[in-house]
DNA sequence: TCATAAAATAACTCAGACAATATTTCAGCA
DNA sequence: TGCTGAAATATTGTCTGAGTTATTTTATGA
């Protein structure tokens, strides 16, 4: 019996929200990790947030009504523009449909934007489900393969510059400090620079943001298995080379020992029988 | 259709229809404005997608402040919330960015989601800029080929007998008719279905949306070079027999040739200068 | 039976007020 | 002077309650 109603919630006012007292606000996180996440999300944000979590999970299921907005902003205790707003965005991410008389329905998941950074960050929010990580890998290596290989042929002296730099910063401090993590974006964000096609490396950047809280987050349970520097090192000497196919396969292999890193998926999915 | 929470709340006051107030109506623009391609867009979905289009047409800039919410519900004649559901489409899609005190502020082209089907929609409605419309194609061909090796390894003989009957609809009817467009898409969509990777069929489709629209839309000035029924006949046979590598050429071949089909981009883009 | 019109319902739009949040300004003090 | 912190300010954010529109369902008539 699933239901997001509040009604064991600590709602203070039974009815009448004339003025709510503040929510559970999320602010505190006082932990010295990346900032990233904290971006002040305001109401409407939030909602969407919940929503969004609830049905990239599976909670609401595709064809699913959600309630009318009256019911749903009293449920979430705010006025009905702040949810509308909050509806607005979902839909805005193709994860559901909202018509006069209709509703508002949960839309079936073959139209949802699933790279969308936001759906992204949702999806891996809760359960890191080892088949789709795997899924998203899987897509990883083929773009950003792809990518390493363009960035033979199209990169510039400047961007092998900042590459080397990037390079240079990683060897110094560890992966293990934030200064080495900034290091190894910087790597690959002028990688794709490099490609100048602006659709990978949309694509990349938010693939690889989602990945990256979700290996951070995990992280602490056990240190990395192998030194990530000699692979970077490898597609970076392809790249300066110019050579295509070499730059190819160093950067799948690149991908493929993070991927083995990453502690959700630790097996090797080849059981896909059909 | 089952529903969350209890449908207790049934406040059914009583809604006295008082005299009615006119009030502005908005121009009612004799069928020049926008139309066509819109399912029933609202008012919101209108404004967002001239927002959209003025953003990525780049008549707005990165870093542009948009005028405050009155000003600009007033310019397009709405009211101030329709405006701000509008802002928060944009927001959705990393268009824009908005905050108290500073107000809406175009974001830079890297945080923008190229790939979401709406933005894609806005960037070729426009101009088919040569360039662009080439990294598309770049894009495509690299996850659509590979998607088209994934198939080969992982197809049902379900997924066969549907692409076959997608072959058999092209052939009989022509890809100038309706019908043989269907079978076309029906083909690409069960290929990606037999991928069984939802982040490739989720940005394919977007992907394949946006190129077939701005195919369609040119269409009518010439006919199809080549006929390419039997580039999807290798990819079948390809993915029927299990050969992967055979399989990603053949795809990488059917995409290249509708890329030299798309009339926007007629010559190749080989002064890709660094 | 089918086409057409009326009713019902949900999202949609409107208007105006107030609140929250950053930026900017400026007073107070070392 | 130069710095700190509080207040003014400008903009988005949120609330309320009403009326409007679109779409489905039902009723009606040919």
């Amino acid at each position: 019996m699933l239901r997001y109603c509040s009604s064991g919630s600590d709602s203070k006012l039974s009815r009448k929200p004339s003025q709510l007292t503040h929510l559970a606000r999320r602010e505190s996180e006082p932990g010295a990790g990346p900032k990233a996440r904290d971006k002040a999300l305001r109401l409407h944000g939030t909602i969407a947030r919940k929503l969004g979590i609830s049905i990239v999970s599976g909670r609401f299921k595709p064809g699913d009504l959600l309630n009318g907005e009256i019911a749903s902003s009293e449920q979430f205790a705010v006025s009905r523009t702040a949810y509308r707003e909050a509806v607005r965005i979902l839909a805005a991410k193709g994860l559901v449909d909202a018509r006069p008389k209709v509703g508002t329905r949960i839309n079936a998941q073959s139209e949802w934007n699933l790279l969308d950074p936001d759906v992204l960050d949702w999806t891996f929010e809760s359960e890191p489900d080892l088949q789709l990580l795997n899924s998203l890998f899987e897509l990883r290596n083929v773009v950003e393969s792809a990518a390493a290989g363009m960035a033979a042929k199209r990169r510039s002296a400047a961007h092998l510059k900042a590459m080397r730099a990037a390079l240079d910063g990683m060897a110094t401090h560890t992966l293990a400090t934030e200064a080495g993590r900034q290091a190894d974006l910087d790597f690959h964000t002028t990688l794709l620079t490099a490609t100048h096609n602006p659709f990978i490396i949309s694509l990349t950047n938010g693939v690889n943001a989602a990945i990256r809280t979700t290996t951070i987050f995990k992280q602490r349970e056990r240190p990395l298995r192998r030194d990530p520097l000699p692979d970077h090192m490898r597609v970076f000497e392809a790249i300066t080379a110019g050579e295509v196919g070499k730059a190819e396969r160093a950067m799948s292999e690149l991908i493929e020992l993070a991927r083995i890193d990453t502690p959700a998926s630790k097996r090797r999915p080849r059981k896909r029988g059909r």
